[in-house]
DNA sequence: GTCTATAACTCGATAGAC
DNA sequence: GTCTATCGAGTTATAGAC
């Protein structure tokens, strides 16, 4: 899975775009040459004559097709966030959540925080840009929000509701238990990118997400035995 | 709890420097104008001109103590983050974990829990800022996570280890259970600002803590009844 | 309080398409 | 000729630096 990294699926959408848009060569050029210089060093690193030369334009040209730096931003970086980020992001989720009904839920979603863990350290540098330039950019955290999360919750809430009714889960809120089991790789990704190093790597990946589910599944507190 | 707020630990820590420092008087009041500046507005939206207007100082004067605007950063900032931030951060978690003993481990959890996010709410733009320059630079990250991250989970394995040997929690490896806490707190505080508004509502803070922990003690799995 | 660099942005000149 | 996309030197602002 994630076979095609990032920046083939970057190569599509910009052929898609020079097949149906009006845009001049130039205009094109620009907009590819904001993608990929935001994308490498985020928004504010990125000067406009770095963008003018990328693209091989003069720097006057650019404020022709977009009246300030920012325009190019959400009027080409929010687009390429919901047409190119989000499915890729979402890609594997779907394959995975639809190729296994029947796989029990706990090693779907062991799949699902494996193949979560790989995406993320596939992607790493991108990732962190995302995520920086969403916490700046209220028109980007959007894109992101009010796709990815939406979606994902829809997704997620429904096979929860699927494993709920077969009885393999108890039946507590979806949203609920969506949030926790976002939590959960939410939470291994940042303690895999910050603590990281040391303790991380006294249990190895596998090991933390197994105990992880194992922790999901079946909770923290010990129980009297059945006997 | 949280009675006193950022800005009196602030000035509590400037009057100390004032007492046990040989600084000079601009050089005390450089420091003072830069911490409340990034504090107020971050490191980048801060210019050197406007900390040295805050402090009533030439902008040179600043120069003449620290080579760089970064160096007043690491060399300040850093340093007030272990001093203030942090144990302001750890004081309550201290007193919760410490005056709980008789009580049920989900009880003390979800006290940790409801007092976490009342002191985010309460700090809302100052973790907004450090999250966001810890991001940036690495040597906050380091300053933060060192102590915050070392601390609690010290804080917390301890009180893990109790409860597993009084047989209320399962054996299982501290780190791991200490990580699914924070992970629970960690996406708590995501959703509430993030998607936040719409469906966080729909349950009520206090509800979505209960839930959690829950969650948490028990897992998502149904098991067959004890009958 | 001056200097230098560099950022975003402007605008008159230009040149090829029709 | 005119129109329109383009160029790129020049303007203005502001940063960090000393």
């Amino acid at each position: 899975m994630n076979e095609s990294g990032f920046e083939e699926v970057l190569q599509t959408f910009l052929e898609e775009i020079k097949r149906e848009d009006k845009m001049t060569e130039k205009q094109r050029r620009i907009l590819e040459a904001s993608i990929k210089l935001f994308a490498e060093k985020g928004f504010h690193a990125s000067s406009t004559s770095e963008i003018a030369k990328e693209a091989g334009v003069a720097e006057g040209t650019i404020f022709r097709h977009y009246k300030s730096k920012k325009d190019i931003l959400i009027a080409v970086v929010a687009p390429a966030i919901t047409k190119i980020a989000v499915p890729y992001i979402l890609k594997d989720v779907r394959k995975i959540l639809a190729d296994n009904n029947d796989r029990s839920f706990a090693d779907v979603l062991a799949r699902l925080y494996k193949n979560r863990l790989e995406l993320i350290a596939a992607n790493e540098k991108h990732f962190r840009i995302l995520l920086q330039e969403a916490f700046f950019h209220e028109e980007l955290r959007q894109a992101l929000l009010y796709t990815v999360a939406t979606e994902m919750k829809q997704l997620a809430s429904q096979f929860v509701l699927q494993r709920i009714d077969a009885g393999e889960l108890r039946p507590l809120p979806p949203e609920v238990i969506f949030r926790v089991i976002f939590s959960l790789i939410l939470g291994l990704v940042t303690f895999k990118y910050t603590v990281g190093q040391e303790e991380y790597r006294m249990l190895d990946e596998d090991e933390q997400v197994a105990l992880t589910m194992d922790i999901l599944m079946n909770g923290i507190a010990r129980r009297p035995e059945h006997e």
